[in-house]
DNA sequence: AGATTAGGTTAGTTGACTCTTACGTAAGAC
DNA sequence: GTCTTACGTAAGAGTCAACTAACCTAATCT
C-alpha cells in the first residue's frame, strides 16, 4: 500500500488515473493532455503507476492502453475507513451522552 | 486535499494518525512510540499533519493533546470513491453480458 | 526567582523525486 | 530494407521533504 499512496500523492498521477478510471486510453493520448510536462515525464508517471499496481498495461502493436486497477487503492481504502468507523463510534456515543442529558431534563420537569 | 494526501503518504504519520484514531494523546506520548526517530522529527510530522487538517489539538497547562480529525480526509475519500463506483459499474456491465450470453445458450438449446 | 518539564522552531544536510534532453526499440507503412 | 510512429529508458540538474542538533518558550514546582 505504500506504493499506491505515494503513487496517488502526486496530482499529474491522479489526473492520470482519472483520465482512464472508465476508458482506456494509449500513453500518448494521456500524454497529450499534459500542456506544462514532456512525454518522457507522463511515461515515467506511468510507470510509477503501473509498479504501484494502479494501472493494467495492454499492448496493441506499436501501442500500450492503460486502464486504471481500482483493485490498486484497497489499501488506502482501508487504511481510510478505519477513520470512518471511528467517527461513526464518535456519533454514537454522543447521542447516548445526549440521550441521558434529556432524560435528566424530563425527569426535572416532572 | 494535496496537503491531506501528501500527508498521510508518510508511513509515520499515518502510524500518528492511527495512534490517535481513538484516543487523545500527548505530544510526548505519540513521540515516545517511535524508537527511530528524534522527538523534533515527530513534532513537525504533528504540525504537518494539523496543518493538512488532519489533527486536532487542545493544550492542558503544558501539555498539548492531539486527535485525528476523519472530516480532514474527506477529500482522499472521495477521489477513492470515483473509482469504486467505476468497478461496480464495470460489474454491472459484465453482468448484463454474461446474462445475454446465458439467454443465447438457452435459444440454442430449445 | 530559578529549575524543571513539555514541546515547538531554526538552520543545515542529505537523499529522494521529477523534470528535460538525448537515445534506444519494436511494430507497421512504403 | 529504411522511414516513421509510439513509447520507454538513461543520465544529469534542480527542487523539496525529512532528519538531527541546538535553541527557544511557556507552564509548573520549590
Amino acid at each position: 500500500m505504500q506504493d499506491a499512496i505515494e503513487a496517488i500523492a502526486d496530482p499529474r498521477r491522479r489526473r492520470i488515473l482519472e483520465l482512464v478510471r472508465a476508458e482506456e486510453l494509449p500513453a500518448g493520448a494521456i500524454a497529450a493532455q499534459f500542456g506544462d510536462v514532456t512525454r518522457p515525464a507522463i511515461s515515467q508517471h506511468l510507470r510509477v503507476l503501473r509498479e504501484a499496481g494502479l494501472l493494467a498495461e495492454r499492448r496493441d502493436g506499436v501501442r500500450r492502453l492503460y486502464r486504471a486497477r481500482a483493485e490498486g487503492l484497497e489499501g488506502v481504502r482501508e487504511f481510510l475507513d478505519q477513520f470512518w468507523d471511528e467517527r461513526l463510534a464518535d456519533l454514537r456515543r454522543e447521542a447516548e451522552r445526549e440521550e441521558r442529558s434529556k432524560r435528566r431534563d424530563r425527569g426535572r420537569d416532572n
